[in-house]
DNA sequence: CATTACCCGAGCAAAACAATCGGCTATTTG
DNA sequence: CAAATAGCCGATTGTTTTGCTCGGGTAATG
């Protein structure tokens, strides 16, 4: 698992969703809005979101994406593994012998723990426990009207290019040992 | 905080340099031999671990590298986040109000508590827990005669060029909730 | 002073990231 | 039916990161 801001654009969008799927299904162009992610970008997101089956897809006026089951049934790992997809793993690639000789790297046994335990980690924390966190820092969903498409108006500020240098679970080291 | 290769390529250095430092120090270019990671990615890679005072140098023959402090007192959070360094965070670098208006994207909060979770995580493992696994999954060490420099024997089998497409953490999605 | 081995910066190919564009299909609504 | 909505999909693009090479240093040993 790599956890990079494609992994995070993707967990932020979700609970975007999970936030606002009560009123029916939830546009990518409302995602990108509220979350200043390229519309694009969300497809091509969604697109993976949706053939590991976390989310399902409803075409036409009043359609959108609604979450494929309960936000408590869906982990950060899920999401995570879901758009940064398999690629190989170890750096030698399931053959056991790395080396050639005996000595096999240790690269293997080494990284596959801690990638279990990175995994639990993140399989122990689910949607909807970063849906309530949301809701509990008093951030309000704004309801909208029930009936189906109603949306439409609102200007549509510009998209707005943001191209930001990048990073993710960036942080001071501000936690180093002293 | 990121986790890619480049992350694991220097937690895989360390805890080789671990497994060896008794010895005296060892050097980058033994490392490269076992854990086939080329030797000016290592420099770099040790460049920066020094700089964050993770690892000492000592030049000139019988020279090489030695923790810095006890591999109990170095965490994976702390190689991670020395190799990866800084960079920005959480897409709206700093700025309270990156929709304009009063919304702030959640982005902030929200990835900075996963993002405070995470290295809560990696820093509980310690540099010592993973050279003991290691230890305890039938991996020996060479002794090497104690005697300062007597090394260099030793047919140093052509370099070879992996070039692996990369990827790290990574898993297939076995785990997925059924 | 030659060897060892750390040090350092510039540069580079390939990959991944983030986004754009253009066209398509399914669904709803007037 | 036609128009609008909104998902679907692939090709392409610019930038950043990755992993590595090259070429030259400098400190320590013998």
């Amino acid at each position: 698992m790599r956890l990079t801001t494609k992994g995070r654009f993707a967990v932020t969008a979700m609970i975007d969703l999970g936030l606002r799927q009560s009123n029916g299904p939830v546009t990518l162009a409302a995602i990108s809005q509220r979350q200043q992610i390229s519309l694009s970008y969300l497809e091509q997101l969604f697109g993976k979101l949706r053939r590991h089956e976390l989310v399902e897809s409803t075409r036409g006026p009043g359609g959108g994406y609604t979450l494929a089951r309960k936000a408590s049934d869906i982990t950060v790992a899920d999401i995570i593994v879901s758009v940064d997809e398999p690629i190989d793993a170890t750096h030698c690639a399931g053959k056991e012998n790395c080396l050639g000789e005996g000595a096999r790297c240790m690269t293997h046994d080494l990284w596959a723990s801690l990638n279990v335990r990175m995994v639990e980690f993140l399989d122990s924390v689910s949607l909807q426990k970063l849906v309530d966190d949301q809701l509990a820092k008093g951030l309000q969903v704004e309801d909208k009207p029930m009936i189906k498409r109603a949306i439409s108006a609102m200007p549509v500020s510009k998209p707005i290019r943001l191209n930001v240098p990048n990073s993710v679970f960036a942080l001071g080291n501000s936690f180093a040992k002293s």
